[in-house]
DNA sequence: CTCGAGAATATTGCATACACTTTACGCGGA
DNA sequence: TCCGCGTAAAGTGTATGCAATATTCTCGAG
């Protein structure tokens, strides 16, 4: 997708007569570099690029319309971030991970979720509980509608409060990082047949026990949830392998 | 210290006037950025450049002498892990961690070694197993001598071995960085009287449950021996904050 | 027809140049 | 003396150029 096509009609091939200068009326939202980061993220992340797919620079810089400087230090941050691959004098790569690799970043995901869960039916304010629970419940229509598209941003957004509900900025941190690590791999989970109804489920037992600031059952639960998606996923990532 | 002093014989103001040129002679390991990305965490975690302090993009390209180019990848990707702190414009600053958020990275480092001592516990080899013990054995002679670096080595190679034991790729990977970060304010807690006698003791009870293959006890040992590692060390950095 | 050596091309790594932003400095006025 | 304000200096953000490395292509030998 990003190597050269061959065809010359394909804007990567045009050369670009313009010269790139930025004018000052550009209204910028943070450096250069900060987008170029979260574009290409978010380019893996929906899994526009593959893993294992060639990050050209010149391309990029095509493509986004800036020179190959704000590309490299953005490709440098997503290497340190884990998202791509760099070795000396070659294309960085879309991190491919090995079967081994993905497992040990969902079993770490289980655990970390589980610190959450337990941290959050320990520490959350009341406010918090209560908007756990009236969002969760919330999500219930959308099951029922099958509402793909639409479960999974509450369901980003029902993690999102766990995390933040154990209070601790840098588990958060870590949770964060390690999820964004695995959105290519657990994005089609959804698509499996029932995935949907067994996920509220089993969100279910989560906001049960952190409701009853029952720290033992919500982390076992939360555990038990990922350990799920992870075999979804894997499952899942094997067919892609294979194709 | 990065900041221009007034005196003109400090070579951070002498205008180099010979050619930043790089002859292919000079064996290097790695690229530039990697080189730089090593030697600035360094600088970070030894101390040498404390908490707050200004990494002037100029300074260290003479100091280390490359062109900014280098220096600027590296500081985006020590600001991607975290050591570093960035805002457009200004200076990169080393990071500086409220009480709070130093907390919350001991809580964490505590959750992420008691997870790492349980599947150390589980899933360790044999062999993983006797040089763990041998190891740490040899270092109660260190004790003793009251021989702080040597011990303070030993203990970082023993933590090491309880990382890799666990068997788990990515949660190395988290307990590591997480690790790197801390690494500033664990720095002098070997100092504090009676530490080194009382971290070898700590190191035993891990030690022995994971020996047992006692999951519960390796986590709990090793939970509680973050947790006095954290006490040390914070009420450390208040001092160092306060002066 | 396949394979491999070597040239041609593409691409990366770093240095340098320059525009724009922030900070430091100095000077006049209150 | 102290406060603004304007200018100078320093410093960052990005584009571009060049050398070094990797990749692709070509063509001849087997």
């Amino acid at each position: 997708m990003v190597t050269r096509c061959i065809c010359m009609q394909c804007k990567f091939n045009q050369i670009r007569p313009v010269k790139l200068a930025r004018k000052k009326e550009v209204i910028r939202s943070g450096t250069t570099v900060e987008q170029m980061v979260r574009a290409i993220a978010d380019l893996i992340i929906t899994g526009t690029m593959q893993p294992g797919e060639r990050l050209d620079e010149v391309s990029l810089a095509n493509r986004f319309e800036v020179s190959r400087t704000p590309v490299r230090e953005a490709l440098g941050q997503l290497c340190a971030i884990g998202l791509v691959e760099r070795e000396p004098n070659k294309s960085a790569v879309v991190t491919n991970v090995t079967q081994q690799h993905l497992a040990s970043m969902f079993e770490a995901m289980a655990e970390l979720e589980g610190i959450c869960a337990r941290l959050s039916a320990e520490r959350m304010t009341v406010d918090e509980r209560r908007m756990l629970e009236s969002e969760h419940k919330a999500s219930a229509r959308l099951v029922h509608r099958g509402a793909q598209d639409e479960y999974e941003a509450h369901n980003t957004e029902f993690h999102t409060r766990l995390y933040r509900g154990a209070h601790n900025d840098h588990v958060f941190e870590l949770v964060t990082q390690t999820r964004a690590r695995l959105a290519p791999f657990r994005r089609a989970q959804f698509r499996l047949p029932g995935r949907l109804l067994r996920s509220y489920e089993e969100h279910d037992a989560i906001v049960i026990a952190v409701l009853r600031a029952d720290a033992v059952n919500a982390s076992r639960a939360a555990y038990a949830h990922v350990a799920t998606v992870s075999d979804a996923s894997i499952v899942f990532a094997r067919d892609v392998e294979s194709a």
